[in-house]
DNA sequence: GTCTATATCGCGATAGAC
DNA sequence: GTCTATCGCGATATAGAC
């Protein structure tokens, strides 16, 4: 691995654990063994290294979110989808414990950030939307409900993760499944039973 | 207003503008136009201001998450609760923002927190359970409906607000009510309707 | 590409005068 | 209770050797 990855690997690792602000470019380079001034040769500075670390979460973002497009989507395609989005939020946990902050520090990043939450909004909807289409959900005239229920869903599986983080239990794989039990409660009310 | 409660006013704003990690106490004293020293003769540290400041937002809840005991409560009563909520988070926004670095950073703060917020959840569930006993809502069999509509109102009204921020428009009050909108959807398909 | 050495800066914290 | 002065520390960032 080059060495550019292994300081974006070291540094995610420590600002999951600790977070980015008591994480310096010196504990960095100290952790992964290499100078700082090699470190400051593949970064300017620790802003570069957390946009480069956004953009990774982007890129997986985009890879795992498409559902198939040979077939009808299914709840458990939702599931799916949720599933994959907790896993990724935990990967880079540190982004959502100080999304804030970050985004206020740096507007270039702050740009990025709304253009890829809003395609990842946008796909929420149509899938809610498509089920609607195919009959797996039945919702009431209210034309309201529809993007009511898509922004739920999207809220727990932005938040489901750091409720959990803030109830002080350590994750496990258990929390996600009960995160996606509260997601499909949601549904579960307009699902059409067979 | 003595010199203690100036520095938490000055505090709170600069930590609500731009978090807990930018602002020095330096920082605190000079918006205030005190010296440094000064500061230091009211708080050992920074991690004594944010305690104080938690300590605080924790009276607030205490107040204000109260029902009327002379009557049977009522769906708006528990719209008002949650609008409450939604108020003293934003007054207090820089605790959601970070809370899981500042938890992560001071224990004894941790298990205030989950004391505090142990109390509250409570709350929420013998909300939605009385309003199953006086017939208000109607839940299925199912046992495990009336937690997860607990659960789910206490999410949403915990993380409505980080929500918008996160989403990039500036707070305003039709935001609050949207949020309650939202809650108010997770119920409605057991709301009995006369 | 990677190292060592170093300059500059600001923070946290304390001592002691008033 | 509030001030000034100051020390020690660690962080960011750069220069220049290898």
């Amino acid at each position: 691995m080059s060495t550019r990855e292994r300081i974006l690997e070291t540094a995610l690792r420590l600002f999951n654990e600790t977070g980015t602000a008591t994480v310096s470019t010196n504990h960095i380079a100290q952790a992964l063994g290499i100078s700082p001034g090699n470190l400051y040769y593949h970064f300017r500075n620790k802003e570069e290294i957390i946009r480069a670390l956004f953009e990774r979460l982007f890129a997986l973002w985009d890879e795992g979110g498409s559902l198939p497009a040979d077939r009808p989507a299914t709840l458990e395609d939702l599931q799916q989808v949720v599933r994959e989005s907790y896993r990724l939020l935990w990967e880079y946990r540190f982004v959502y414990r100080e999304l804030v902050a970050l985004l206020r520090h740096d507007e270039h990043l702050r740009q990025r950030w709304l253009e890829v939450r809003a395609r990842g909004f946008d796909g929420f909807y149509a899938l809610i939307d498509a089920f609607v289409a195919a009959g797996v959900l039945r919702l009431p005239d209210d034309p309201a409900v529809l993007p009511r229920l898509a922004e739920l869903v999207w809220l727990i599986s932005e938040f489901w993760l750091p409720s959990v983080e803030v109830s002080g239990e350590p994750m496990n794989p258990a929390h996600m499944e009960h995160g996606i039990a509260l997601m499909l409660q949601v549904l579960d009310p307009y699902i059409v039973k067979p």
